[in-house]
DNA sequence: ATAGTTGTACGATGGTTGTCGAAAGAGAGG
DNA sequence: CCTCTCTTTCGACAACCATCGTACAACTAT
């Protein structure tokens, strides 16, 4: 690493062509990333630390990785924070609907089962 | 076991209102697994063994399984054989769209990436 | 009955995953 | 400088998962 020395790793996201939808799906079948996607959802961008779950810091580092190497998040750091975003635009023009598909069928599920 | 015994276990389907969002991205975000639904997607019933995988017999019914807990299969029983059938309906009743969205998001996904 | 077909159950195995705690990096502010 | 905050990396752990080979059960056909 030449200079302008990283924080830690590159923060390395996939190109939009390069988006799997296997990758996207194991993403969020999971409750905590779920919620950080719903989340995210709502507004355009967030810190961190800021998301509505009960996991340890350490572990939410993990979920935000898994996220952003599937393709489904962007992050990007400013000073002390980093920020978090959707690719919405990037996931819509590859899979037309899907988003939109599945966190509408979460309300749905999320209406009848528990959480 | 009373009578008629069973060829094996009970062949247990969940409740259409019991199917959970986060267990069908699940069961789906495998390759094997989503090859059995999109072949199943054109036909509407097929026994086990005629399916395009390359997998042992016993890992494939370890797929089955999964598909079946998460409500995405639905199987019976005739004489010698297992057939499967997608239980569009249930799916569809319940979250609406959210099968061909990600079908066919799986083709654009076929179409770029490899498989 | 004997053999062949179809699919399951079991046990094992190597890999992946979600979780955490401890330590540390990087910036902001005193 | 020192400290505080935010977030990451590392190491560890238990749980889960996809895979297989072997053995077996149920049915079909000879």
């Amino acid at each position: 690493m030449p200079r302008s020395q990283r924080r830690r790793s590159a923060l390395t996201h996939p190109d939009a062509a390069e988006i799997d939808l296997l990758d996207v799906l194991h993403a969020l079948a999971d409750p905590t990333r779920m919620t950080i996607v719903r989340t995210l959802r709502a507004e355009p961008e967030r810190a961190c630390g800021t998301f509505p779950v009960d996991v340890a810091p350490s572990t939410l580092t993990h979920h935000f990785r898994v996220l952003r190497e599937a393709g489904v998040i962007h992050q990007r750091e400013d000073g002390n924070r980093r920020w978090t975003a959707l690719r919405l635009a990037d996931l819509d023009g590859r899979f037309p609907g899907l988003l939109d598909s599945i966190l509408d069928a979460y309300e749905t599920n999320a209406g009848a089962v528990a959480s």
